[in-house]
DNA sequence: TGTACATCAGTGAACGCGCGTTCACTGATGTAC
DNA sequence: TGTACATCAGTGAACGCGCGTTCACTGATGTAC
């Protein structure tokens, strides 16, 4: 037993945080596996005997988003209670739409940063990204009030059906919302998609439209 | 005078026809010089001619897309009147949320499939989406109905100022709901990515929500 | 009208470079005695 | 406790390949006579 059994599995983390940060900043094809592993403190040989190849080390960065220590600042939430349901979610809609988010490519969301990529990438790419996609449908499908553009007539209450696809709706909003911010060289459009996007995201999952946002 | 002065103008247009298609199949860096032309019946050589470089090119071909000849398919709204204002921008809803429009990677809309890559990319690129973005936020801005989330006691009107950042929002989940419609790897998940961010982005602008989308 | 010619759009071989991946090796480590 | 050793995590040179870009050349074209 040459080395503690820690030992590879804290390496291949490291891997995998370097990995992330920078998948997130240039994408899948513009890093190349020295620059992760130097991200890492390691050298080129090593990666092979963490990882089939580069695809693969791809779908895992993705899903190490989810639980990546230490969470970057913008998703740190600061509550005294233990925040659930209502409360994460609203928390949680308000930091991805953050200015901190957008300007943290290295930490961001893979959803945002990675979305082309994954939409071209393979099959492992995009059951990854759909994990983190339901993850956060999840987290606002748990918190939704009352749909304000629910047919007349039907049943109000937030059914799951319904509340599945309005909560697609809200993600793919702030979803959209960033990426659009991302993409556009000038301050005032992407503060102007951050902040429209949680405004009406806010106010299609049914928090009420009257906060100042 | 060797050839016609159209001539080169002709083979240029070729050129960012090929780029567009496949530079929205597999991005900036995916794509080699010598696909680009050869899907433009050249060879590599002639490129220097034409373009000053690779990232040049990627600008203009985003450019490209608002002009291009023939309108991909999903794209072509069948109108008996010209199209204007509210029918314009309900036709043009429609389509971009499409089936077609999902499947048509190479005809596809540059935000959607070059969002991420142009965030990473230069000045140029980025200029480049914010003019097509500022297009679509033309048409529905023109169109909006009333927002049925004003809140009380405002100005129940469509200003300049709020209606821009209802029609960025509506973008934003026009774009976002076919962002993650392609980097998901299940046809239902996309679908009701789709359908979903069509019902609410035409709540959203105002359009009446009873429509059965 | 027919022919020689100047032009320049397009060709394709070549260059230098960096990548993903392989592999024989090194050396830090925990263990057996 | 101290030392020799087996293990295997990590190293770095090497391979083959394809890319962006350059450049001397070719050959199709419209024009001048």
């Amino acid at each position: 037993m040459p080395y503690a059994p820690e030992h590879k599995a804290e390496t291949r983390t490291r891997i995998l945080d370097s990995a992330r940060r920078l998948f997130n900043r240039r994408g899948l094809t513009e890093i190349s596996i020295d620059e992760i592993m130097a991200g890492a403190g390691l050298t080129r040989g090593g990666f092979y005997s963490h990882f089939n190849n580069k695809e693969d080390l791809y779908a895992e960065a993705i899903l190490h988003f989810a639980h990546c220590q230490p969470a970057p600042a913008w998703q740190r939430v600061d509550f005294t209670a233990p925040p659930e349901g209502l409360q994460l979610a609203r928390a949680v809609m308000a930091s991805y739409l953050s200015r901190d988010h957008a300007e943290d490519i290295e930490g961001s969301c893979p959803m945002i940063g990675l979305a082309t990529d994954v939409a071209r990438g393979g099959t492992a790419a995009k059951a990854a990204y759909r994990q983190v996609l339901s993850m956060m449908v999840g987290i606002f499908g748990e918190a939704l009030g009352p749909d304000a553009f629910a047919t007349p007539g039907s049943n109000r209450g937030v059914d799951d059906e319904a509340g599945r696809k309005r909560a697609l709706a809200v993600v793919a909003l702030c979803v959209g919302g960033m990426v659009l911010a991302r993409a556009v060289d000038d301050a005032e459009t992407a503060a102007n998609l951050r902040t429209a996007a949680h405004r009406y995201a806010a106010a299609l999952a049914g928090w009420g439209a009257t906060d100042a946002i």
